[in-house]
DNA sequence: GCAATAAAATGAATGGCATTCATTTTATGC
DNA sequence: GCATAAAATGAATGCCATTCATTTTATTGC
């Protein structure tokens, strides 16, 4: 996270160079007020301009705390990693831990879909939680036994899988009906149509619990 | 994909109905056009101006073809999904097939991942050639044997793999580096560094492999 | 050929956006 | 109180997608 100040959310640090510790602003305090504002008006009424008047300032105010948008991004990402839930690691098996990380990552991603292009390519020490959250991950892993050298990419495959599906959640319901080109798929339309008869789940809860499942047990295979 | 006139990318129809066919623009040639500007200078540079003046065209003049710039995208996504390899289906066996049409599907989209969000969330009767992938796919699923009610979820499942795959081939080469904050996260460190002695191939394709492998494998346990 | 027609293209305008910067305010340590 | 430096301000910048009244242009029926 740069830090456009030596320290600018460390009031303690400040006090001690004698410096002022006004802080009307903070980028805790941006972080908070991002999440609630996204919360009320979604992504689209996330701007510099709405967040500063949230915290009844102006918006070149925030330009003293995070240098760009973009950091804004990175600090609300970085606050979500910490509500994934890792706490299976060490206490479930293996693949049950895995389940749960999973489900809990994949939950809390889909309602922010658009910090999902700023994750993906991160730099982990851009984002202590998040890094925190790989390391129980890794420790999860190395506990269970699992290769240490095919760690890392079994947490990419994961979570790739686990981005990728957090989309599917917030698909549409017709994204399958293929209007009046179902004359010309009638098998993607078939198929579409048996999913419908079987399931009362939600498709996007179907697909992950299917692919999920199939990469625990591919990767299970690979703990000697 | 919005039609803003009644049928504005077909010649023929408007001539029948005795309308002009000047023609200097069409959905094609803005779709071409685009294509052009991504790959000269990237999705940052694909503005609606600059995509006009690729065309020797005002902005404006762009509306009477595409409703928007979202439209464009959805142009261009469909153009893309036509590019993505499903001649293994039908000819090789069933997991061979998945394999390349996968490989072949990251490939592609990884060159254009401002798309993913597009595409991740677009009804099919919007992209008729996404569509015909489709078809393609499970046609071939179906062949294998393939329970057809689970055909469109192991799609979706492959699909989010994929799309989440998409992104790490971008991350930038420093993107496991923990920093300043590796001594906080020995485990993930560690784990890191084995994979650095290992590997030769890019860190993102032996995730892919991985990850791919094993949805292949679980995936064909379902076959009967 | 000519008038009617309607799509296509224009150019100017609109409102919103992130970001910059010179300036002022404010809290602090001395 | 004075010096200091961070924090906040307000105005400006440049870019963006999109709209709209207007003009151009190519076609068809006559």
């Amino acid at each position: 996270m740069p830090a456009p100040t030596p320290a600018p959310s460390d009031a303690k640090a400040r006090r001690r160079a004698g410096r002022p510790t006004a802080a009307v602003l903070d980028q805790a305090g941006i972080t908070t007020a991002a999440l609630r504002l996204i919360g009320k008006s979604g992504y689209d009424g996330l701007t510099m301009a709405a967040l500063a008047r949230s915290l009844n300032v102006a918006p070149s105010a925030l330009y003293n705390h995070v240098s760009s948008k973009h950091d804004v991004l990175m600090l609300v990402e970085d606050h979500l990693a910490a509500m994934v839930d890792v706490s299976a690691f060490g206490r479930e098996p293996w693949g049950e831990a895995v389940r749960r990380w999973a489900w809990s990552y994949r939950e809390v991603f889909s309602q922010h879909t658009p910090l999902i292009p700023v994750i993906a390519v991160l730099p982990v020490a851009d984002a202590p939680k998040t890094l925190a959250m790989y390391e129980a991950v890794t420790a999860g892993f190395r506990e269970a036994g699992f290769p240490e050298e095919r760690i890392i990419s079994a947490i990419v495959a994961l979570e790739a899988f686990i981005f990728g599906a957090a989309y599917d959640v917030n698909a549409p319901e017709d994204i399958f009906d293929a209007g009046s080109l179902a004359g010309q798929t009638p098998y993607f339309t078939s198929a579409v149509a048996r999913l419908a008869e079987q399931g009362h789940a939600r498709p996007a809860d179907v697909a992950f619990n299917l692919g999920l499942e199939a990469l625990i047990s591919g990767f299970a295979a690979l703990i000697p």
